[in-house]
DNA sequence: TTCCAGAGTATTGTATACAATTAAATTGCC
DNA sequence: GGCAATTTAATTGTATACAATACTCTGGAA
C-alpha cells in the first residue's frame, strides 16, 4: 500500500461531471420556473411530447429511472394539469400517462425557452455533437465495467 | 410560436451530462461499497484527506454543496467513524470537521480501489484532461448565464 | 456597552434517486 | 384450466440536493 497515488477531487472527471450536472438540472430549472417544472418533470414532458402515451415502464426507460422516482414524479405533474395517470384496459398491471390538453397547448412556449438556453449556452452543434459523443462513450464504458463487476461477483459468489 | 423546433431528449446535453453523472456515481458508490460509502460521502472525504481539519463552509465551497446538504451527511459520516464534528474553540459559529484515525488509517485502501477504478475506465490522462477542460467551459457559462439572469432578474424588479 | 448586521450552522419542507419489498395482473407451461 | 414465474406499479426506507427559515455567535458602530 506504499505506492499508493493520491486522489484530487480536482483530479476527477466523475466530480466534474457531477458539478456540471447540478449547474445544467439549476439552470433549466430556473428556466423553467414560470411552468412550474423540475428539471426531472421536464425531461419526463420532453420524452411524452415526443411521443405519449407511454406506460411508466417505458418513460422510464427513456430516463433510466425506476417507479420509485417516476410514481411520485407523475403523481405531481398529473397534480399540476400536464399529465393524467390511466390504468390500461388491456392491461391492468399498466399505467398510461397521457399528455393533458394543457400540456400540448404550452409545448412550443417550453421548446422556445429552452431554445433560448441552448443559444444562451452558445455552443456550436459540433461542439455538442463532440461532448456527446465522448460521453457515450464514457458512459458505454461504466455500463461495461459495472457489468464486468456484476460477473465477477456472480463468479464470486460460486466459490 | 409556429417558428419552434422540437426538443429532442437525445439531443440534449444536459441530459447525456445527467445520465452520466448517476452512472459514474452508482459505478463509484458500488466499488466503495466495502468501505460503506456512499459517492458524496467519498468525495466530502476526499476533500478532507487532502486538508482536514475544515469548516463546514469550507468544505461546502469546495463540494457546491450547503450546509443543508452536509450536516445530515457529515453526521451520517461522524456515526460511521470516519470524522468528528467539532465547534470550534476561537469561533462557536464554526464546526470543524476532523479525521478519525480510522479514516488516515482507510486512506490509501480507499485512494488504491480508486487507483483500479480509473483504470477499469480505461482512458489515458490526456483524454481525462481534455473532456475536463471541457467541461470547464461549459460550467463557467452556465454560471455567466445564471448570473446574466440574475441581473436581468433584478433589471426586471426595479421596472 | 449595547445593539445589530452579517456569518455560520442547523432545521424544515419539497423533490429527486434508488434498492428492496409488496401487490396485482398476465403469461407460460403442464 | 390451474398455477408458478414474470411483469408492472406502487410503496417503504435511506440518502442526497437545495430553498427558506431559524438560531447562535461575532465584530463593529453608535
Amino acid at each position: 500500500m506504499a505506492d499508493v497515488n493520491p486522489v484530487l477531487l480536482d483530479e476527477q472527471l466523475c466530480f466534474s461531471i457531477y458539478s456540471a450536472s447540478k449547474k445544467f438540472n439549476h439552470f433549466y430549472q430556473s428556466a423553467l420556473a414560470p411552468f412550474g417544472l423540475t428539471y426531472p418533470q421536464y425531461i419526463a414532458m420532453l420524452v411524452l411530447w415526443e411521443k405519449a402515451p407511454l406506460t411508466v415502464h417505458q418513460l422510464g426507460e427513456r430516463l433510466e429511472l425506476d417507479s420509485g422516482t417516476l410514481t411520485p414524479l407523475l403523481k405531481r405533474l398529473e397534480k399540476q394539469g400536464w399529465v393524467s395517470r390511466v390504468r390500461s384496459q388491456t392491461d391492468e398491471r399498466q399505467v398510461l400517462i397521457h399528455l393533458t390538453e394543457m400540456a400540448t397547448t404550452k409545448r412550443d412556449e417550453v421548446y422556445s425557452r429552452i431554445g433560448q438556453c441552448q443559444t444562451l449556452l452558445g455552443m456550436t452543434s459540433n461542439e455538442i455533437d463532440s461532448m456527446m459523443s465522448e460521453l457515450v462513450t464514457v458512459k458505454e464504458q461504466l455500463d461495461t465495467v459495472s457489468h464486468q463487476r456484476l460477473i465477477a461477483k456472480k463468479v464470486d459468489q460460486t466459490n
